[in-house]
Formats: structure tokens, sequence, C-alpha cells
DNA sequence: GTTGGCGGTCTCAAAAAGAGATCAGCGCTA
DNA sequence: TAGCGCTGATCTCTTTTTGAGACCGCCAAC
């Protein structure tokens, strides 16, 4: 499992998945992650194949960040796993709820 | 994505996807997981329902972890995710050579 | 009686992440 | 023309997470 690894990394490319974004949208897109994270997060994105980065020359200058064809790719089995955890994640919180009465 | 945080959950599951481990062997088995990191992980993981531990009154006392009926679950999309990462591993590679080779 | 494996916990240092201020360049408005 | 805000970052500071390693009681083997 390298490059996926984070927390961001999978949420940003399902976001880019659907269309390419700019920075403030995917700031406004992925709840919660700081500016910081989400500069460094693109970056190593970036760095290893998984997006790409354009800059637009207008005023103020906006950068674009798509998905490549290896992005996309990886876009395939990662999907399969979100759907998984959306299909369970109440089985999780049941069992989360149980094991913390249980140690009451 | 909850639950399959961190970078060693998905090894073990993984891992215990084979067959039920004992603490020591996954230990050995995982590489460069430190015990502290082990036992904390193995924790959540039994917590969030995806691992079932059990004690055998041994000598000295023998753990053994297994996966739930949910932790096999998960493990069908997350051999998706590895076998594709097994699978192009090398581009990353290469996109990360390519980017510090324009970047240096 | 010392050594070693078992499954952990404790402590402390290092790394990573989060929060918030700051930046330059330009358009807009007052 | 003086302020204000938007853009995509970066810098600093604090908090959280992780890693490294010592230590624990128990018992079996040597």
């Amino acid at each position: 499992m390298q490059g996926i690894n984070g927390k961001w990394s999978p949420l940003l490319v399902m976001a880019l998945a659907e269309k390419p974004y700019r920075f403030g949208e995917l700031r406004r897109l992925v709840p919660d992650i700081s500016q910081r994270m989400l500069t460094q997060t693109l970056h190593e994105l970036q760095r290893d194949g998984y997006v790409h980065r354009e800059v637009f020359p207008t005023k103020p200058p906006s950068v674009e960040y798509s998905l490549t064809d290896l992005g996309r790719s990886m876009f395939v089995p990662l999907y399969q796993l979100v759907q998984w955890a959306e299909l369970n994640h109440h089985a999780v919180r049941d069992a989360r709820a149980a094991f913390e009465a249980a140690h009451a």
C-alpha cells in the first residue's frame, strides 16, 4: 500500500474522480482538511503520478488538479473499498458501541 | 474510510486473511511494526469488529487473532486494492523518479 | 539460577498533523 | 488612492501520533 497513505489522499482521489477541481474548490469539497495538508497531499499525489497540476494564468492565477490515467485506474479498486465502507459503516458503529458497552 | 486508517490496519487484515495468527507471529510476519503499534492496532481492529481475540490458557498464555465475518468481507475489496498496488507500484516508482529528476 | 519466549505496558524522543498568521499580485469599491 | 478580498501557497507554533526501547510477571528449559 504505497502512495495512498494518509487519510486525505483517498478522499482527494475520490473527489477528483468526478471531475477536475481547483485548489479552493477541493478545500471546500473535502471537509476539515487544512490548507497545509491539502497543499502537501496534492504535491505528493502529483509526485507519485496520480494527479496532474495545471496553472492557468488568470488573475489571480488559478490551479487545476485532475487525475492522470494512473489515478483513474486506482480509482476503480478504491471505489470498491469506499462502497464496502458505505455498506458496512453501521456494522462498525454497532461493534464499537457493543465493545464500549462491554468495557464500561 | 473509517476503521482501516493507519498504515498497519490493512497489513494486519491482509495477514489474518490467510489464517489466524498469534501476537508474536504477527510481529514477525508484519515487518517493521513495533510491539506498541501492533498491540494498539489489534485493539482497534477488535473494537471495530474486524478481528476476534481469543486467549488460550496455555503456559504461557497464547493469544490468537482471527478475522470476523466483517473482517473477511472487507478483505474482498481490500485485496483488489492491494492487487492494483502490486500491479502498478512500478508506475509510481517511475513517476516519482521522473518528478525528482525534473525538480533536480 | 540464569536464560529465553510469551503478550503486553510504560516512558521518552521524533515525526506528523492541525491551527492560524502571513505573503504577493491584482480587481473591486469607496 | 486607500483599503479590502480573492487566489494558492508557505511559515511558525502547538498538539497528536508514532517509533524505539526498557521493563513486567509468568513459567519452561538448560
